[in-house]
DNA sequence: TGGTTGTATGGCAATTTCGCCATTTGATGT
DNA sequence: ACATCAAATGGCGAAATTGCCATACAACCA
């Protein structure tokens, strides 16, 4: 393997991550199951989708390591692992508010 | 719009950036252009794709406010716009380690 | 003015994502 | 065993993303 093929993959396996998190509904589910753990029913009420488009999410989420389960008789409860996600969102927060500052400079 | 409504939306404007950074092209041009700024020749040189895929990878960062444009004759110099980036790449990092160590504990 | 270079855009096929419905699987209680 | 509830999975059409080619546009130079 190639030292380019390395860093190569090292994106790819990043984007994975940015991929699982580029959805509206992710987003929103990351924020709840960071404040404390859910079932997929509650979360499904929350979300307002399908149940199983809500436990498809929750796939893609676990899939990169952003979430956990632990089970509970028939009950899977979620939570986050990771504990740097607020540092992702006000991030994402300043971006939002500089592109907008930058916007209204444009129109000056 | 009701409150729920909005927030909504925040979580919508949200995955917006994500998505645009859910690329491993992209993630390589962000890093990149948080050295130094660069031209899309040059992008296109280090990314090893087509000059109009870079080209329309940097429209998609521009689109959201990650990168800015700085025009000098007929050269498109692009630069990143937030410093807390390197936050968001860590993170990344923490997750994929985290992820790692997970999956081989499950082996034990 | 015509040619060259750097960048942006249109278009299009291939691939991926999305969300619901229907169904299955698993655990619990009767 | 059977019914029930929670969660996961298969499938499928609709929508979005990706990347290249061809082309347009813009600045510069001869």
């Amino acid at each position: 393997m190639t030292m380019k093929e390395k860093t190569r993959k090292q994106y790819e396996a990043r984007a994975k991550i940015a991929k699982a998190m580029a959805h509206p509904s992710r987003l929103l589910m990351l924020d709840l199951l960071q404040k404390q753990e859910m079932c997929v029913g509650d979360l499904t009420d929350q979300v307002g989708a399908d149940q199983s488009t809500v436990s498809k999410h929750l796939a893609i989420l676990k899939e990169v390591g952003l979430v956990d389960v632990r089970k509970e008789g028939a009950l899977s409860y979620y939570r986050v692992t990771c504990g740097c996600l607020d540092g992702f969102f006000s991030c994402m927060e300043t971006v939002l508010l500089s592109d907008l500052k930058g916007r209204q400079n444009s129109l000056k």
